[in-house]
Formats: C-alpha cells, structure tokens, sequence
DNA sequence: CTGTTAGCGCTTTCAG
DNA sequence: CTGAAAGCGCTAACAG
C-alpha cells in the first residue's frame, strides 16, 4: 500500500539498496540476471523514484520557475506553452508564479526562490520593475535566469527579445499613413528595455514623419487596468485627443478600446488603434485594431532551451547570450486617412 | 557564497543543529536569549530552509499539480490565475501541466505525478478522456484530486462545476429565441460531465421548442481544431447548413467564427454563434457570437481552496464534496429572426 | 560484480 | 531548556 522505495526492493530481493540503485540506472558494474530481476520487480511494484530525496543529494531538483506578470493575456499564455513543451521533452517540470505587473510580488517571489525549490528561473519583469537587485541573490546563487520580452538591459543572463523598436517604429508609421497626427504612446514603464525601445522607434517614427512630439500624448500607466482606463479616458476626453493610440502591451489596447466603447468613439473612425497583442483570436476583433504580434510561443520555447542549456552546464550559468526574434505586423482596418 | 543552512548556524553559534531548528520554528522549549541569537543570524546570512530537505522528512512538498487541457484560452487562463492566488497565500507552490486536450498526454502526466513529487493535483480532464483509470494509482496512492468543470461524474473526488445543463438549455433557447430552427452542438466529447449536461440541456430545449433533434447537427470535434474547422465547414457547406451553432468550449466558437469567416457568411445574419468562452475581451467581439461566461476565477479559487483543506486533512482525501457556480449567458448582437 | 558507509538538510524522538 | 542520534529516500565514494 505504501511507498514502495528501494529498501523494500533490495529487502524482497535479498540484495543490497545500492545494487538496486544502480540495477534501475542500469549501471555497467551490475550483472544482467540481477537488473532484469530489479526492473521486474520495480515494475511490478510500481517503484517510482522519489524526486526530492535525489534533489537533496544532487543538488538538482529538475524544477524551473517561471514568472510572468499575467496568464490571461495571450501572449504569456503562448508563452508558457512553448515553455512547458520543451520543458516536458527535457523531463523538467515548471512551477508558475504571477506578479500581476506589481514589483512588491515579484520580489516577495524571487525570496521565496531564493531556497533551493528550483533549480533555474524564466522571467519576465513587472511594469513597476526598475532594476534587477532583487534578483542579485539569485545569481549569486548561480540560480540561473533567463528573461523574455520583459526584460532590463543591464541584466547579465540570457534573454529573448522581439525587434522591439523596430516594432515600435512599424506600429507609429502604420497610424501615421492611416492618416493619425495625434498619436498617443501608452507605456507600461519608463525602465524596461521593451518599453524604451518601443517608445524610441514611435518618437524616431514621428520625427521622421516631421510630426512633432508631445508629451502630454504619452502615458505612464500602471499595474491596474481601471485606473490606466481612467487615463486614458481622460485623455480622449481633454483637447489633445488623439486620432491614434499606440498601446504598448495587450492590455492596454484592451483598455484602450474599452475607453472608446465608452465615449462611443468608432474604431477606426475616430481613433485608430494598435497595440502589441497574441490574441489568437485577432480574427474577431474589431477591425481598426491593428497588432504586433510576436512569436510568443517561439520565445517561450527559445528561452526554456536557453536556461535548460544552462542548467546542464553546456554553457557559463552568466553568459550573456541574446536571441531576437522577429514580430509580425497585423494591420486590420481601414488604413486610409479618416 | 554556498548554501548557509542548520549547520552552519549551529557551528557559528555553538549550539546544536536542533536547537537551531527549533529556534527557527519558534518551539516553546528554547530560550528567549537563544532564539534571539539565532533568528538574527538566520535574518543576516539570508538563510533559506531547505524545502525538500523537508519534504523528505514529513512527507509533504508544498507543490501542487494543475493539470489542464490548454493555457491560451481565457478561461483556463483565469482560473490559473485563481488557483495561484489561493496557492501563493497559502504557500504552495503551482506546477502547471498541459495535456493540449489529449488523453495520452493526460496519462503520462500522471504517471510522473504518482512519485510524490506533489502533495495534491487541481485537474481539468482532456475532452478524450472517457474514465478515471489511470487516475486511480493517484489516489491509491492518497494524493487527492480536485476537479474543475471538466470532470467525469463517477469519480470519488472533489468537483467544481457550473450550471451546465441549464446553461446549454439557455445557450440553445437564446438561438431559437434568435429566430434559429437548425442549431447545430459542437461536442468535445461524449463522456464528460459538462459535454454531457450541455448537449442534453441542448437537446430538452429544442424538444421543449417542440425542434426536431438532428443528429446531423451533432457534431463529436477532436483536440485538433484544424479538423474540426474542416468538420464545420463541410457542415456549414452540405444541404444541413445549420443558422445556429452552439459550440460547447471557447476553441470550438472560434473555429465556428473562422470557418463563417472564411465561407463569408454573416455573423450573427446568416449563422448565429453561442459559445462558452470566458474572452476578457467579450467586448472586442464581433457581434453576434455570443457567449456562456463562467466565472474561471472562482472556480479556480474554489478548487484550490478545496484541495488545500484536503491536503491540510480537515477533510477526508476522498470525501466527494461537490460545488456548483453559476453561468453567465452574455446576449450579443441582434436577438431577432434574421 | 556487490555491499557498506556516509551523507544531502532537515525534523523529531529520546535523553539528559 | 538543550544536545545526540536516527532517519526521510537516494546516490556515490570506497571497499572488497
């Protein structure tokens, strides 16, 4: 009925538990009638290695965490997807932790990883995240981390990025040969590396089109979605609304056309919209919310083989590798000037 | 630099690893003084218990299993979110497997699962699955199981459901309501509970609207929605060309919106779509597909919440209490006779 | 080829 | 109030 371990093993066979230890790793220094009586057995019984006490010799516990901000925004969803199948095909095992895009969170989490329970870390930052000194103790732990999408530039680990100012860029012309002079940039923060340079391909875009920039069109939102709503109604509520809306991350195009629905304002009519987003379900959103769609489920399966490759010591837990991948941009809608 | 734990404290203090621990837990049978000396020492060199040190000793991780069919779909993504929530306030950690709907997938999980490297398991079964068997060393095996919304009904566990039958009663009645006299069922499968109770609410309102069932219109999908987009597009082009469909999971609703789509039939005109789906942006929806809404959130919370009164044995592992939630059915689009 | 032994880090009797 | 010692299940030196 109990566990069965292999100290009932080696007892109903009469052999030592180290024999069986090694018969069930099939070590070469065991002779083949003993193995093929360990295995019988062990199948019989059922034996299932306990993970954690081959943790604590091994110092390996086969556990990653991943930490996101968000799972119901389709792009962490594909994300963890492809995280989870590279991470099932290497027999590694994923523990998932949410931030919500608050720092408090994530750093309680990074305490709470700090003990061993995991053996490499996948991030993405929070929105609030400044600096990676929460994350110090971690790699002097030689915890390695590995970050996606949501990243700090100074970080010394492996990350995988999109063409993020390229992106941002892509996304600003696209409003402006819609026919937008007013475009307005929602950042989720000043300090991520996604954020800067997604802001600077939208500011490069608008200069070159010789439309001047204004400050009062770009807004710092936060973690909470009403509040941000509340922003930006405001703003299309002021005189200096805008005939376009760059939203930064998917929640905020959400938010965005949320916004509008409530000011009745038609999309694309009115505003024209576009927001780095995964919904897989693009098809069904309104026309005139065009997307930056990143290859989620890629980078989540680039990332996991990055820190995996770390974790079995094929490369320094610190190296700086870097992995950029291209995004794709949906344009939906009208793209003539309104 | 390396790992501070029990010992060292000890050896830097004097006193024995016992005392050391019990200090750390706070155990009335240690002096004030001592205890002191100690959590300071802890405080300053950062040490972090062991948590599988521990395991081993009482048995228990702290680490749950959530086993679910996929994670980009919005109500999975939510009641993730949950399941994290209670797990992070109670301290268990979340190790998160997708079956992607697939039966085999869903057994070699739970092979891996049966080696205690969890303590209990949050389950939402594939649409293949057709009985609990290779669920059944689990629980042998006194690892308890709570199962959310996809469940099967003869399984001795705790269960989380909404109101599936009177939810497919009201999802068919708001189509024939719609003016619809040939709805097509989208199934996943024939033997879960929630596929079961939504085709017979499906089938008692059309007998109550005095419909002729089709079977023709009863169509059995797969985890491969390629082909079932392939399935409704022959249906939606063969002379049984339904009005109505109601798709009984989000993936199905979507695929019926693709393949109106890409027949250029009108939504909600021509075909008119219910679907459950839990799409935080219901409202970036086209009109006309509308849908039965869950609340994904609760269920997972109410599962976790479950679980860990099970785990914390305030509760027999197998007594089989049973909770029900609510449905919502949001009406969008035109309601009348097209 | 096989067994003995010593831990991995922690908790928990059992003795003082 | 504190320490010694056993042991959770497993692996890996070290002997034979």
């Amino acid at each position: 009925m109990d566990n069965v371990n292999l100290k009932k093993i080696a007892e109903t066979l009469n052999i030592s538990i180290s024999s069986v230890s090694r018969a069930l790793r099939d070590s070469h220094e065991i002779g083949e009638k003993t193995k093929q009586k360990v295995r019988e057995l062990a199948e019989q019984l059922n034996y299932m290695p306990n993970p954690y006490a081959g943790s604590l010799r091994k110092q390996r516990t086969r556990n990653i965490a991943l930490v996101v901000p968000e799972v119901a925004n389709n792009f962490f969803a594909m994300a963890i997807n492809g995280i989870e199948a590279v991470a099932q095909e290497k027999g590694y095992h994923v523990l998932i932790y949410l931030t919500h895009d608050y720092l408090e969170k994530e750093m309680e989490i990074a305490r709470h990883l700090l003990n061993g329970r995991v053996d490499g870390i996948i991030m993405s930052l929070s929105g609030e995240t400044v600096s990676t000194d929460h994350l110090q103790k971690l790699t002097d732990k030689e915890i390695p981390i590995v970050f996606f999408d949501r990243i700090i530039e100074t970080f010394s680990g492996g990350t995988v990025t999109t063409d993020d100012y390229d992106s941002g860029y892509k996304a600003t012309e696209h409003l402006i040969q819609a026919g937008c002079k007013d475009i307005a940039y929602l950042s989720i923060s000043k300090h991520l590396y996604i954020a800067q340079k997604r802001m600077q391909g939208y500011k490069d875009a608008l200069q070159k089109n010789k439309i001047p920039l204004r400050d009062e069109l770009i807004i710092q939102c936060s973690p909470d979605n009403n509040k941000n709503k509340e922003l930006i109604l405001k703003l299309l509520k002021s005189k200096n609304r805008p005939d376009g809306i760059f939203a930064s991350v998917e929640r905020l195009a959400i938010a965005s056309y949320h916004a509008c629905q409530e000011l009745k304002l038609h999309i694309p009519k009115k505003v024209k919209i576009i927001g780095f987003s995964n919904l897989e379900t693009a098809a069904l959103l309104n026309p005139g919310l065009s997307t930056i769609t990143q290859p989620a489920f890629d980078m989540g399966k680039e990332a996991a083989t990055m820190l995996f490759r770390k974790l079995e010591k094929r490369t320094t837990i610190n190296a700086s590798e870097k992995v950029e991948i291209k995004s794709e941009l949906v344009a939906r809608g009208s793209t003539k000037a309104s």
